[in-house]
DNA sequence: CTCTTGCTGAGACTGGTTCCCACTATAACG
DNA sequence: CGTTATAGTGGGAACCAGTCTCAGCAAGAG
């Protein structure tokens, strides 16, 4: 018995603003996003809705280093890694077969089941590299 | 120029006790365990020094899945990955070659440059597996 | 021994996130 | 198309990890 959750305005308001978005945003700034595009959602609704859709698949969460969660709608909806700019947050959504297969095999050598992986690279794209030497 | 922290019987108790435990910990659980231990060390004093013992590579973070920061005293002082049971918090520290060079050519292929990596490594160890079947 | 200066610790504070609860609106049903 | 049960909403209080403040203390250089 899966609960399908209620169709409300404020839910279609919070997916379309992710549709509009590229890069991982936090709850807050989602929040100020929708303020800025003069449609009042608490900020409460925005923390349920990015939860439950994350629960759900439709949306990835990430950690940055001060331990902020962020959101991003991803085009897949498979299991991906990403590949974030850390200056301009630019998001490349990555297949990690090889490195997968390789914590598998670690697991596995040191006995353990059931192994799940945390894998996020970051670095500097090339655009943002361009302005820094500039 | 290096500053070298000043040597005190605070942080002396808190490298003993990091000494003697062998799971990721978090600030507050250490600051527990030291009062357990009937050491009287402040909960501010275990902050400094485990962000000063992990700047100097003394110590290494996880961040949990709730965003708590947990620390380990490591074997491996250079650069290592961690494979941590979820139910007992077993750690095995694994070295990550293949994954790292991964990481390095996907990057590149992306037109990435200084790409960092997190990964890290959960599943349940030989040992918890059996007592879970039991 | 003395003095400078970094360290300590109790408590105030911060900021992200969740909880509470009265109110509202969805959608199932008649 | 009303009625109604109930999930969703939102503003503010509460929560909690972590940081800051500041007066007192102690490491260690001279």
């Amino acid at each position: 018995m899966v609960v399908v959750p209620r169709q409300t305005r404020q839910r279609a308001e919070i997916l379309d603003l992710l549709e509009d978005v590229d890069e991982f945003r936090s709850a807050q700034q989602l929040h100020e996003m929708l303020r800025a595009r003069g449609s009042s959602v608490g900020l409460a609704t925005v923390y349920r809705a990015v939860q439950s859709l994350t629960e759900h698949g439709d949306v990835d969460v990430l950690r940055t280093e001060d331990g902020e969660s962020v959101y991003r709608r991803c085009e897949q909806r498979s299991h991906h890694h990403h590949l974030v700019c850390r200056s301009c947050g630019r998001t490349v959504e990555i297949e990690a077969g090889q490195a997968e297969a390789w914590a598998a095999q670690v697991g596995a050598a040191h006995g353990f089941d059931d192994v799940d992986h945390t894998i996020e690279l970051v670095g500097t794209c090339a655009s943002c590299r361009e302005s820094a030497t500039a």
